[in-house]
DNA sequence: AGTCCACAGGAAGGGCAGGCGA
DNA sequence: TCGCCTGCCCTTCCTGTGGACT
């Protein structure tokens, strides 16, 4: 019986047309040919770098801007092209592309060296060298032959405020090391005001050139959207406005390309899961509650079992009184919840700083108030929507056995 | 004007895991 | 391999504070 409605199911689908013609296009990690409104960027980098190709060694570079501006995108094809063109002049440009989030491979200073150095074919184990002799072999692999180095460090901020500015104090000397090869170092950061708190020394050096990469406007925004939507989609199946609104939306939110692009991916599968002949407006307004609500669940299942309890604790209390929670109750509720599954409850100093977390993290709203006679304390509230709220309730009891 | 509540949040330090360096 | 170092999580202790109440 139920075998049988099993493939019903597959074998629907299967006779179903989907939307989509080649859905990859609008999947993260596609990495397009074709980069639109970013031509000044791609120029100014590609004419930074150009100097590799003969034999020189290009600036060092330093690329600042929002997330889903183009900037890890553009970095990749201008690189791309540029080691294309070094196999054609017989210029050997070697492009190393390390994302410092990484974790195990780039995320700290020991483990991006011995990356580096593996990169270039030597042995290094994952620990238990000293940094020095990791350095070395990179530098003595780097300079067996006559290359230019670029070196990519994206996400250039996380890595520096882990372990310090250290390693591109060493990365931006190597070069009076080497005898045969040349390094250039090209950062990529979210955050616009990293390079304040790095040693004077590296900021000139990383920065000898910089780039800004501007958020994209809304009529850009839609101009990209429509250029992908065109190729995904199956013709006439995206709905008038569809486009328009996924960019109006991300447009709002600092104009992240990213985000427009996740919008109309999950709207076109909504479209497509319930059936309808076209992507709509509406599926559009679902997708961005499901792309918030997918967002604050991964969170929630981020954190650890201490401030999932904390947090089941004041999604619990709100749901009795639903008027604004103050800490100390937060903090009662938090031990009994503790008692009943067995963790080792936390002191009321650390769960107010758990709290805090939360607060950062958006799903709660906590702001200090002062009650006079009564106090000074936190009022806080639950900061998602109903429906995520029991989303992440129901999460927290199944999942993780509160309650 | 003074008191006092219910914490906020800083400082210092303990305990631990895991990385570092010889 | 092993002691040292560092960072993280957490506790303990502490001072500070806005405003209702007396």
């Amino acid at each position: 019986m139920q075998q049988q409605s099993l493939d019903t199911i597959f074998d629907e689908y299967m006779k179903k047309e989907s939307l989509f013609q080649n859905k990859n296009l609008l999947s993260t990690n596609h990495n397009p040919k074709n980069l639109p409104h970013r031509n000044k960027e791609i120029r100014s980098i590609a004419s930074l770098l150009a100097p590799s190709l003969k034999g020189n060694k290009p600036s060092n570079l330093f690329v600042y801007g929002k997330t889903g501006t183009g900037k890890s995108a553009v970095i990749k094809s201008v690189t791309e092209k540029l080691r294309e063109k070094g196999e054609e002049n017989g210029t050997e440009v070697k492009i190393v592309y390390l994302n410092c989030k990484l974790r195990k491979v780039a995320d700290t200073e020991y483990r991006l060296v011995a990356e580096l150095a593996r990169k270039f074919g030597k042995e290094v184990p994952s620990t238990g060298l000293p940094t020095d002799e990791v350095y070395e072999r990179f530098f003595d692999a780097l300079d067996d032959d006559k290359r230019i180095l670029i070196l990519i460090l994206d996400e250039i901020d996380s890595l520096v405020e882990k372990t310090g500015d250290e390693f591109l104090y060493n990365l931006t000397r190597v070069n009076e090391e080497l005898k045969n090869s040349k390094l250039s170092l090209v950062g990529i950061s979210n955050d616009l005001s990293f390079t304040n708190d790095l040693d004077p020394r590296v900021k000139s050096s990383l920065s000898e050139e910089e780039l800004l990469f501007s958020p994209y406007n809304a009529t850009q925004l839609e101009d990209i959207l429509q250029s992908r939507a065109d190729k995904a989609f199956v013709e006439g199946v995206v709905g008038g406005g569809v486009v328009q609104k996924c960019a109006a939306l991300a447009a709002q939110e600092h104009g992240d390309a990213r985000r427009a692009i996740d919008l109309l991916r999950v709207s076109g599968e909504l479209a497509e899961r319930s059936d309808a002949e076209k992507v709509r407006g509406e599926h559009v307004d679902r997708a961005e509650n499901e792309i918030d609500r997918n967002k604050v669940l991964e969170v929630v299942e981020s954190q650890p079992r201490q401030s999932q309890a904390v947090l089941w604790s004041i999604i619990n209390l709100f749901e009795d009184r639903d008027e604004m929670i103050q800490t100390g109750e937060v903090h009662s509720l938090y031990e009994e919840v503790c008692r009943t599954s067995g963790l080792n409850p936390l002191t009321q100093r650390r769960v107010s700083d758990l709290i805090s977390e939360l607060d950062m993290l958006g799903i709660i709203q906590a702001k200090v108030t002062s009650k006079g006679r009564y106090g000074r304390t936190r009022l806080i509230k639950p900061a998602v929507s109903v429906n995520v709220k029991n989303q992440v309730k129901n999460l927290l009891k199944e999942k993780y056995y509160f309650g």
